[in-house]
RNA sequence: GCCGCCGUAGCUCAGUGGUAGAGCACACCCUUGGUAAGGGUGAGGUCAUGGGUUCAAGUCCCAUCGGCGGCUCCA
């Protein structure tokens, strides 16, 4: 007879079959009500599984007390309410077939086949949340049937539902041996779905459902199978808790960085120059620039030498590299020369032999770069090497072109063109570990001044049951072992993923989390045997023989691109002084003080700060509010009171006060020091202490 | 690339087959105001582009281009 053992390790002993709920009910009537669902032995369970012999039990409430508990929790809501979502929508259109509705992290999908003459809209959403709604008030249960597999396909089959039966075959292949249905209410009077579950115990329980977007997906993901319409939703136990949700939501959609970099004209994007190809318009290249050069600074503590390399290069170099024509498809055609055209056109060659013969190296042609690394091993090889001069690193803020799936593009973050931070370290085997220390100490360095401490790395490691990589066994222990050593070096945890490493050599990645806890993966360092041995690299030894080097490809923050657009959402839109692109507006009262504001204007100027004068006719309240939108960091306020003792009145961006009056060398050698430091606003806290981190 | 939705003034967006709209921004005038919107006047449009249906198209249909959400992909 089951002993049940709870969370808190007191056991209750029955002498008979008992169900999660009873159980609960025998602890209390509060958690009875509570209760959801439960975990039996670790798995997550209806509240009215037989528990037949002892087990490790615990009660899913919607009330949850850590982490793990309100995961469960949600999963059970979520995947109810896909179950109930899918019901409201099949009353709707009777024809929709049902696929597959798994409960995510943030809600849930259902993939259904609509009928052609019937597709969904967004504008069906209202009438389904009605139709949901009703269905939560019936309250009716959810009800587990199960029978054995053999019955369970063929009323599949009766039912004529290729999807399901689908389902159900892939389950019974993965060693199920009955097959469940769920129905929600009566079995045979109501609605029901080929489900594993669990589930909650009825529909009441559910709660509040949002029906958010409506996309398409393909089977089983695959495009050339039939085409389903995904319906996402969300769900919460209480209408409070979806609600809150529902705002985070909203926050997110205003911290988008490209409504961020519209509103505040931070860049550009333009149909007639092409798709996924950015304008940096002046405001946004003055954060480019001054995270460039930042990042220049410390590669020059760190050793590097900087390289320009163009934008094109012949289609042999790619070829060598292995770029072309393996990665074909990932970039713009290569560029013929007329000539070459001209005399094809004569041959009458035709655009699929053309084709052909440019895949194939008979013809040749420039390629907009898809990487940086061929050019960068071409200046290496332009000399002799010897092991005193190793390691050699080349970096260069590397434009390069790659043909991105149109659906793929999104901002800045997934374009066409961009520039990386990228740099190639030649060296020896025993350099490897120190040089992969140096890239995470420049992360850590620049990720810290940008307050993005939360940001965690991804070893990739190779799939020891694969023979897709190339280089010896030996050299790839010793490069994993390094990745690992130099990850370790930070302190914090990473994770390490076999099979996620190149098929050259192992990575590490970095992945940083933003204040509102979205992951974004930026760049990376890889360790490449490959590339030198396509190149016939070679040093000088201290044994006076040749030997070939290790490279090391890294590109910390990605691109340029994508970094100011973590950026923009980061700081949204609020950068702090090293890096806006207006770091102070000198705003006079009126006319009157136009004099000594153009003076304040020009002891700004000529200290270096990017400097604006707002003279407009505007009363003062109004262009304070246009500086303050437009999220500069300090407005210098100047009237006949400050003209007079030559000061200024400052008011710093999230304070929403005046901060007094100081003198105006002070202000120009404050905002001076705050600039140099890349600090975020320490003249602001020097002011008013008790506003320092409200900005 | 595929599926769905969308494209109206610089921006955000209304617009029911029958005369093209609002707010903000912009220009000019009045106002000279000490810390988040003072008032007035005005200019601004090939309703993404090209076809079609219709007496009549921003509105309906088709194609193209572009955007968004997904799917697939990402050296």
């Amino acid at each position: 007879m089951p002993r049940i053992t709870l969370p808190d390790g007191s056991t209750r002993d029955f002498d008979h079959a008992v169900t999660p709920y009873e159980v609960a009910a025998d602890i209390g009537a509060g958690l009875a009500k509570a209760a959801l669902g439960a975990k039996i032995d670790g798995v997550l369970s209806d509240l009215n599984t037989t528990i037949e012999h002892d087990a490790q039990l615990a009660i899913i409430t919607d009330k949850p007390r850590d982490d793990a508990s309100r995961h469960d929790m949600l999963y059970l809501v979520r995947h109810s309410a896909a179950h109930v979502m899918a019901e409201a929508i099949q009353r709707i259109i009777p024809g929709v077939q049902l696929v597959y509705g798994p409960p995510l992290d943030t809600g849930f999908y259902y993939d259904m086949a609509v009928p052609e003459d019937r597709p969904l809209s967004s504008n069906d959403f209202e009438l389904i949340e009605a139709e949901i709604e009703k269905i939560i008030l019936e309250n009716r249960p959810f009800t587990r049937v199960e029978c054995p597999v053999a019955q369970g396909l063929d009323k599949l089959r009766a039912e004529g539902s290729k999807y399901k039966l689908d389902n159900a075959e892939r389950a019974i292949v993965a060693g199920s041996d009955t097959l469940s249905w769920y129905v929600t209410g009566t079995p045979g009077a109501n609605w029901e779905d080929l489900c594993r579950g669990p589930h909650v115990p009825s529909t009441g329980r559910i709660g509040a459902v949002k029906v958010l977007s409506l996309a398409s997906s393909y089977w089983h993901g695959d495009e050339n199978s039939d085409r389903l319409t995904r319906v996402y939703g969300t769900a919460f136990p209480s209408k409070k808790e979806l609600d809150e949700h529902l705002e985070l939501l909203e926050q997110a959609r205003a911290r988008d960085h490209r409504v961020i970099g519209k509103k505040l004209g931070l860049f550009h994007i333009d149909d007639m120059v092409g798709q996924g190809l950015i304008l940096w318009t002046p405001k946004g290249s003055v954060v480019r620039t001054e995270l460039q050069n930042f990042i220049a600074e410390e590669l020059v503590k760190q050793g590097y030498t900087q390289v320009y390399t163009p934008h094109i290069g012949k289609l042999d170099l790619y070829r060598t590299s292995g770029h072309f024509p393996y990665y074909q498809e990932s970039q713009y055609p290569p560029i013929v020369e007329r000539e070459s055209i001209e005399q094809l056109a004569q041959e009458g060659c035709s655009c699929a032999e053309l084709a052909n013969r440019l895949r194939d190296g008979e013809i040749d042609g420039y390629l907009l770069k898809p990487m940086n690394c061929p050019m960068h091993i071409r200046i290496f090889n332009s000399q002799p090497h010897s092991y005193r001069d190793l390691p050699v690193r080349l970096s260069e803020f590397g434009t390069v072109y790659r043909w991105e799936q149109s659906g793929e593009l999104n901002g800045l973050t997934r374009v066409r063109g961009f520039t990386q931070d990228d740099a190639h370290l030649f060296c020896t085997e025993d350099q490897i570990a120190d040089e992969m220390i140096g890239c995470l100490s420049l992360v850590t360095k620049i990720f810290r001044t940008l307050g993005m401490e939360d940001f965690r790395v991804r070893v990739g490691l190779r799939d020891p049951d694969s023979d897709k990589y190339v280089g010896d066994a030996a050299n790839w222990d010793k490069a994993e072992q390094a990745c690992k050593d130099a990850a370790a070096t930070l302190g914090k945890p990473f994770s390490m993923e076999q099979g996620e490493a190149a098929f050259y050599g192992p990575k590490i990645d970095f992945v940083v989390k933003d204040v509102i806890g979205r992951e974004w993966q930026l760049g990376t360092v890889q360790v490449d045997y490959n590339l030198p041995e396509r190149f016939g690299l070679s040093y000088i030894g201290a044994d006076n023989a040749a030997h070939r080097p290790v490279m090391i490809h890294r590109a910390p923050f990605g691109s340029m691109e994508r970094f100011v657009g973590v950026l923009i959402e980061h700081f949204e839109g609020a950068f702090p002084l090293w890096l806006s692109p207006e770091q102070v507006r000198v705003l006079p009262i009126s006319e009157k003080s136009a004099g000594y504001a153009k003076e304040v204007h020009a002891a700004l100027a000529a200290a270096g700060l990017r400097t604006t004068l707002d003279d407009s006719n505007d009363r003062i309240q109004a262009r304070i509010r246009v500086a303050a939108e437009e999220k500069i960091p300090y407005m210098a306020v100047v009237g006949p009171r400050d003209a007079e003792a030559r000061t200024v009145s400052v008011r710093a961006r999230g304070v929403q006060k005046d901060l007094g009056a100081l003198p105006l060398v002070e202000f120009v050698k404050g905002l001076s020091m705050e600039r140099d430091d890349r600090g975020e606003f320490t003249l602001k806290e020097s002011m008013v202490p008790e506003a320092a981190g409200a900005g």
